[in-house]
DNA sequence: AACATTAACTTTCATTTTGCAAGTGAAATA
DNA sequence: TATTTCACTTGCAAAATGAAAGTTAATGTT
């Protein structure tokens, strides 16, 4: 195999510290964004996330999705309405990312003055994080 | 020059997202850690960030160091008491990551399951939040 | 049934970033 | 004056990334 397999930033030496842990599993330039299209766009197949802004490499995706699954975040499962397609789904570990996510949104509404920012979530992290928080709870525990 | 002097993660097309704003300054293996130093342990000169668990090459400190300042999330000075040091402080927009910082612990004292675990800020974070907060915020209005 | 299309990847390869080790220059110390 | 300290810089090999093309299997079309 040539490809990126293996994870890419993992610590060689595993510190303890909660911050290198987290790193390890999302400090990495996509596995965040993967996140954020599932918790914020309701987006669950590979080629709904190729669709995101940011246009990921397919071999990327793959490798990041392969890995977000060994590390618990997220699950695969097949499609039961077409079985050559696959549904990726948050795990409680991986919903429980939702406070990171508000807070780091909360961070850029306060810090970001591009002018082509956008403020949907931002607004909605001011106004109303109770409702958006509980939204999103809601969510992790719809069934199937 | 072939030194790693450009910012490596700096999205192409800005896409105006809060995520891919906060990802493209400080969404790299080693600016969280090294705001992790300066805000938790106190770190705040060059040879000091090289003594930190992680063992950051000295290239990469440099260079993230330099991108951290143009983000305005620290700010560099020379050390008064001793003219070959740099003493590097958390501005304002630095000292604001610490939201984020703190729920990043919660969710690895919630996720994280190694043995070796160290659970002294997780402790801190699950119980004493607040106190934690405010604590953070006094050295943020520190003088000098 | 034959053919085209869709979906989810995998492979190849050039470019970029990282990481290690060694080197530089100025300020402080012996 | 010589040595050490401090903050980097440089060179280079290894690893990760990104773009594009290729693969395989399920579906949809004629």
């Amino acid at each position: 195999m040539s490809t990126a397999d293996t994870k890419p930033n993992d610590s060689k030496r595993p510190s303890g510290c909660p911050i290198t842990f987290a790193l390890d599993t999302f400090g990495d330039r996509w596995s965040l964004l993967i996140i954020r299209e599932m918790m914020f766009h309701g987006r669950r197949t590979y080629g709904e996330f190729l669709e995101a802004d940011e246009a990921i490499s397919t071999n990327i995706l793959a490798n990041r999705l392969k890995q977000l699954e060994l590390d618990g975040i997220i699950a695969k499962r097949r499609d039961p309405d077409n079985f050559r397609s696959f549904i990726y789904e948050l795990e409680p570990k991986g919903w429980d990312l939702a406070p990171i996510l508000l807070e780091i949104i909360r961070w850029s509404g306060e810090h970001d003055t591009r002018p082509g920012r956008l403020m949907h979530m931002v607004e909605r992290v001011r106004n109303e994080r109770e409702a958006l928080e509980q939204e999103i709870e809601a969510r992790a525990f719809e069934p199937l």
